[in-house]
DNA sequence: ATGTTCACCTGAACGCTGTTCACTATAGTG
DNA sequence: CACTATAGTGAACAGCGTTCAGGTGAACAT
């Protein structure tokens, strides 16, 4: 399955980068760091030159996943914007909520990963400014602004922490139990507008 | 700190209680099966007599605190609705969601317990039913409700979790840097009228 | 060419964790 | 009184994160 690195000494990047291959293959219950340190034929004392301890190595996977670069860049005219109605904040902030939930999703467990990082103050603080340029578009105060994008943050690191727990549980065989499951997506929209729409009633200009 | 409990044999009850005792007084990573066995006066291999593993427990812990007596009644006319013009189901959400905010609050990591318990499809079903059942009495579609209920959770369990987390810093002496700390219950109480007032937007019958 | 430095790594150990197993004692019931 | 279910014992297992004293080799200055 997961194929040992053969190279000699490695970087700091080296080990993180091994760390985050190894997160996709096998999960993040499953990601120790022996098995990390197996992965790069190396002793487990090893990684502790590159890394203080565990937590600073996650932190790290964290950062790399929420900053990740995106396959497809921004669109200058946005696509929910045929209606100019909408402000362009509104979509901004629609974009960037969505720019996220890809990034999680891009590595197995990516919510988990950045939820449990950022709720200890180590580092992917990127996800949060992000939402929080998006938000600030809109001409809110700061108090406002910081309120709003953490909400928007809270929501989804929750959605798509368990959007990827049931990709987990379909995987492992279990059936739909009788009810069909909600299209991530689009549920995903769905609370992203609500919160949107919410802030819209208090936009001090319209 | 922890006194034992001199008790002979004790019951499963005893068991999940003597936990949620342990876990106020010691918070969640030092809530372990050897700790909670010498709480009890027992040795560690007992517990599981009453509970097949440590999730399993930890999910009575979550059904428990998600569904505990609350101090205060639920009041027939609700606190917001000096002014008529507000409909009875977005102060039955505010409620409900203050009630859900309450119960985890009352333990130490309480947030934390419930969400990884919800999280892993074990138990703790009061918590989004609650929810549901007050977006319910606006008249929306199953759909919109059951998504809207879990938007209100995940912001809940976040909001929740990250105050509790920041308790949990500050009783351990490290000093506010700098920002003043946003007051909990204001910052909460934000973010749900956010998702209530989104959801006022798409409400079948003004 | 030689000596030194330092990043990287080894190998063994420590203390802790959840969980299992065969066995024992105790309370309550026919 | 004998029986059975419930509760608990004590030892062990495999795995975890982490520490520590020491080793090794490439890079660099003399």
């Amino acid at each position: 399955m997961a194929e040992k690195e053969a190279g000699r000494r490695h970087t700091r990047d080296d080990v993180a980068r091994t760390a985050l291959r190894l997160l996709d293959d096998v999960g993040l219950p499953d990601v120790t760091m022996r098995r990390l340190a197996a992965a790069l034929d190396v002793q487990p004392s090893a990684l502790y030159h590159h890394f203080p301890n565990k937590q600073a190595l996650l932190a790290e996977l964290a950062d790399r996943i929420v900053a990740a670069p995106v396959a497809v860049a921004a669109p200058v005219h946005d696509p929910w914007a045929q209606d100019r109605a909408i402000p362009a904040w509104e979509s901004d902030v629609r974009w960037e909520a969505a720019l996220l939930r890809d990034r999680m999703l891009a590595y197995r467990d990516g919510a988990e990963v950045v939820s449990s990082t950022l709720s200890m103050g180590l580092g992917a603080d990127a996800a949060l400014d992000g939402l929080a340029r998006a938000v600030a578009g809109g001409g809110f105060d700061a108090s406002t602004t910081r309120r709003a994008a953490t909400a928007l943050l809270h929501f989804v690191l929750g959605h798509v922490s368990h959007e990827q727990q049931r990709l987990q549980y379909d995987s492992l065989g279990v059936v739909a139990p009788g009810l069909a499951d909600d299209d991530g997506a689009a549920a995903f929209a769905f609370g992203v507008a609500l919160l949107v729409e919410g802030l819209r009633a208090r936009a001090p200009i319209v």
